[in-house]
DNA sequence: CAAATGTTTTTTATTGATAAAAATCATTTG
DNA sequence: CAAATGATTTTTATCAATAAAAAACATTTG
């Protein structure tokens, strides 16, 4: 195998999505247009009109594309193929040394990973370099990488940089002008955060992905790449810890969902020692989430 | 080609060093003795010894290692071939886009690339990975690395996370007991450090490296990975800025080393207020001093 | 029998090949 | 002639092969 063509995949399934959500008869637009929606390249529309052209789900002669019919569940491509091998071996490999109870120190094998994860391997030793920044795992030349493992060291290094840098970048509110872009987010976050707790019984498990956001919102404002590459190992982190700690989820989620509210309260004041009181606040909370998840588990 | 020969080369050349130092006619220690001192495997000396062997510089015996002769010039390898693939494109990308005038936002592409520095293209590959965490260069999946340039932006993020994590780390001194190592070590420093400043005439260029060990010592007592992992970039972008940078090179690094002096001092005072003042001082020279070199170029 | 050497196995560093996807150039068409 | 399509070129993602280096195992020797 090569290059897999993961795109494609995925590209013809929103295509699908596309077709069943209009009449048949009806025309698809230019390709330039469809490539745009998709985000990929022309070349990939071109292979998909050029599949669904030959499943006879469009006529497609020059610029018009007819959709003849809608598609068949069968047609599409399941989940597990529409993610290239970079992504899903990153899934993966967190999963195993974070839910396995791999121990610190252990010595990975590229080609072990490889067969492990079934892909080539340069596409482990390429993944292992990229997740390196993660600060999990370690090499030095001509030997083998290491799992740091998942620990409470881990967790304290990590909160630790999180915190400098956050309580740091929400100083700059105190400054902000009414019109400044941040505070519209931060309204548009509000609200997502409300409607999240009116609703708090059966959509509590959302709130991974709006906490994320939340705290990408307030660190992006430092506008320094390092901080923001940091948020990004943050997220992912939290993610797979959301995904693994579900003892008393809704509880933790109601809660952390309060003190965003009152932390935005604090930064609409204006006021920095309040700020500051309630972003500690706050993050301790994650901080002490995570380390207990660590110690359960 | 496959796995370059490098750290046979390197050990090699180190063990030459051993047998000139050495009369003819004295015996080598043991294999893994030998291991241990060029910190490379067994395996690596067993095929250095036998090459010594056979170019007649000892007569390798079983655990008999005799001393023939010295070695000639030419025997050596040259420093170039004693570093592996993955190092040097390390430095000869650095000098590209630090010295060369590449604009922002240049595209990169590995195949040119990896003709441009001679190695394969997945080396290549593997190089950028591993060099994105100096936010310098950045990509999107499917699409083209692109270089961010070595911009005053860059060097003012950069800067400002450096100020963040020493200014934060240093706070630690305050409470260190007498019998903390870290004393030791900024004894051992400062001695370097007026050493060099009573020879500055005609080592001033030996700061680079002291100074980078300087502000790791500093950093390091934070044991915080991120931190530690940072402090590498730092090192790195210092160490090619220096190299680059010679104007006004002996004046700025005098200055510098007044500077490391008075800021050990105020260490040693363990008074709060007067370490960061100090720390504060030396650390915006330094940012400016980096800003200033890429203005001038 | 512990420490050194000898031998074999495992693992990494590096390369080049190839299909997918993107990007570019050329042609058509309203 | 601008926008769309058609055709071609460039570039990336992924794999598998191989020599160097490390690690593990086996044997010798003082």
């Amino acid at each position: 195998m090569t290059k897999s063509n993961t795109r494609f995949k995925e590209g013809f399934n929103q295509c699908l999505d596309l077709i069943d959500g209009q009449d048949v008869g009806t025309e698809l637009p230019g390709e330039v247009n469809i490539a745009e929606m998709l985000n990929i390249s022309r070349t990939t529309v071109r292979n998909i009109l050029s599949s669904l052209n030959d499943l006879g789900i469009i006529d497609w002669q020059g610029r018009v594309k007819t959709i003849l019919r809608h598609s068949k569940k069968a047609e599409r491509f399941s989940d597990r193929e529409t993610s290239p091998v970079s992504e899903k071996i990153e899934g993966k490999f967190l999963e195993w040394i974070l839910q396995g109870d791999i121990p610190p120190n252990t010595q990975l094998n590229e080609l072990e990973l490889a067969r492990q994860f079934d892909v080539g391997t340069s596409t482990v030793r390429e993944f292992l370099i990229s997740f390196s920044r993660f600060g999990l795992i370690e090499k030095k030349l001509n030997h083998r990488w290491v799992l740091r493992g998942f620990t409470k060291e881990y967790a304290l290094e990590l909160s630790y940089v999180r915190e400098m840098f956050e309580l740091d970048a929400v100083r700059n509110f105190v400054d902000f002008p009414d019109d400044h872009p941040a505070w519209e987010k931060l309204d548009r976050l509000e609200e997502e955060h409300r409607s999240l707790l009116d609703h708090i019984e059966t959509r509590f498990s959302r709130f991974s992905e709006l906490d994320a956001r939340f705290h990408a919102t307030l660190t992006s404002v430092s506008k320094n790449r390092f901080v923001t590459e940091f948020q990004d190992i943050i997220s992912l982190i939290f993610h797979f810890h959301y995904q693994w700690n579900k003892k008393d989820e809704k509880e933790r989620n109601e809660a952390a969902i309060r003190e965003h509210l009152t932390y935005i309260a604090a930064l609409r004041s204006r006021d920095g020692a309040q700020i500051q009181t309630e972003a500690a606040k706050h993050l301790s909370t994650a901080r002490q989430t995570l380390l207990r998840s660590l110690l359960e588990n």
